[in-house]
DNA sequence: CCTGCAATGTGTTTCAAGTACATATTCTCC
DNA sequence: GGAGAATATGTACTTGAAACACATTGCAGG
């Protein structure tokens, strides 16, 4: 960014520099029944007529993109204060059949129990991430990069307690890693890995109303939030820019 | 992206809509004196007199956005095919004063050989990246990200020869490998570790011209480009959007 | 010419993390 | 009360990284 004069930004060559629309695109991710779900709105573009696409908006001159993609997972499903991270940006030529809009995806993970009926009304709907397969736009694609993005942090930062309830036993963590990561793990390999983490604490209280044997309870680490990419992502939208 | 209907691309709503310029930034590492270079850029702003910044480019509408960030290294160096990898989207309001400009930030490695000459009457100059303090708009945390993710990436895929010449001894690359990660590495470990990637070809040659006993001279393998994160990223570049 | 120095080349041991696999325990259901 | 199924815990093996030792080669200076 040397080139941008001031010149650049007069009203005479304004149409030159500013054909390009900035949106964000989200990728929310839930989990129910033991697998990975996605929430997708009806595309209301003629091009994509049946077409489920993510949920988007296009950002504002007075608003910070991350604040953008914020601002999108607030209105459409109510919820504040989650786990939302940048992925990517996508910027082919051909992306948008109506123009020029580039796009930054990001992905979070939600409890759909925090908000099951507020966006009935609305065209959204979840999706199995497993079995979907056209999307609107190049939102397949961006999809897949924030899956994958996905995948390659969860073993490694606490992001996906959002997507369980308050307590929660090894088997149901164990499930929802399996939903994400699309494989099947060894129990008492998963059981120690997990501890080792040292980001769980152990309830002393037992399932309830199990077919079987119930199994110990355990809750998020309160403090956790502080440190791994958390802290990183939250220091990322409170810093000023420095310019 | 969903809410975005053709209505909104009508000349009426445009400046509602189009306010927002779209920029890349490239973060051109080289390296020379066993030290990590960046490729920097007097800034032509009145607000960062005397100050450098990041080569960049507002990204014109008929170019994809990873065309953009080539043309701008090309324009800039005269190189062609490098690898070049989209880090992150910087999108603050205030980042740029001038105007309301989100930018989206690449790093690329480059061998200073190639083109010692090309950009000298420019404004163009290398600094070491250890001592860079101060940086025009927010491209010091561009700088500070760009690096980041280079030192995730480098011990896994092969992506740091472009900043040696064709025939280099495991010394030189142990050292480079320093510069990058900012760290000192043993000798021993760092000479299997790299054996283990199977990355280099022995050219049975020795090393010529140094003080003491020569070592044995590598060069990359020549079809390593087609695995690893660079398969990934020349396949982003021509993948057609899906749209 | 020979010897010391400095850097190269190769090896061993130790430790941590992950993988494969086994056994005991607890609760439900019949 | 016993079979079944899931929980809880443990052990052996493998892999990769980290710490560390020693022999080899070429240059430089006497």
């Amino acid at each position: 960014m040397t080139k941008l004069k001031t010149a650049a930004l007069e009203k005479s060559s304004h149409l030159d520099y500013f054909n390009i629309a900035v949106s964000v695109d989200c990728v929310i991710f839930g989990y129910a029944e033991k697998a990975l779900k996605v929430l997708l709105i009806k595309s209301d573009l003629e091009e994509f007529a049946g077409m489920y696409s993510l949920l988007g908006d296009l950002v504002r001159t007075d608003e910070d993109l991350d604040e953008a993609s914020y601002r999108v997972l607030r209105e459409r499903t109510g919820l504040d204060d989650v786990y939302l991270e940048q992925v990517h940006t996508f910027g082919n030529v051909a992306r948008h059949p109506s123009g020029r809009v580039i796009t930054t995806a990001y992905y979070s993970l939600i409890n759909k129990r925090n908000n099951g009926l507020q966006f009935i009304n609305h065209e959204l709907s979840w999706h199995d991430v497993k079995t979907v397969t056209e999307l609107a736009f190049d939102h397949r694609q961006i999809l897949d990069t924030c899956l994958q993005r996905l995948q390659e942090k969860v073993m490694e930062y606490p992001i996906v307690f959002n997507l369980l309830p308050e307590k929660f036993s090894l088997r149901e963590l164990q499930d929802l890693y399996e939903a994400i990561l699309g494989v099947e793990l060894d129990r008492r390999n998963f059981r120690k890995r997990i501890i080792l983490k040292d980001w769980l604490v152990d309830l002393n209280e037992m399932e309830e109303d199990v077919p079987h044997r119930p199994g110990k309870l355990y809750k998020l680490r309160p403090n956790l939030k502080k440190s791994g990419q958390l802290e990183v992502k939250a220091e990322h939208l409170k810093t000023p820019s420095l310019s």
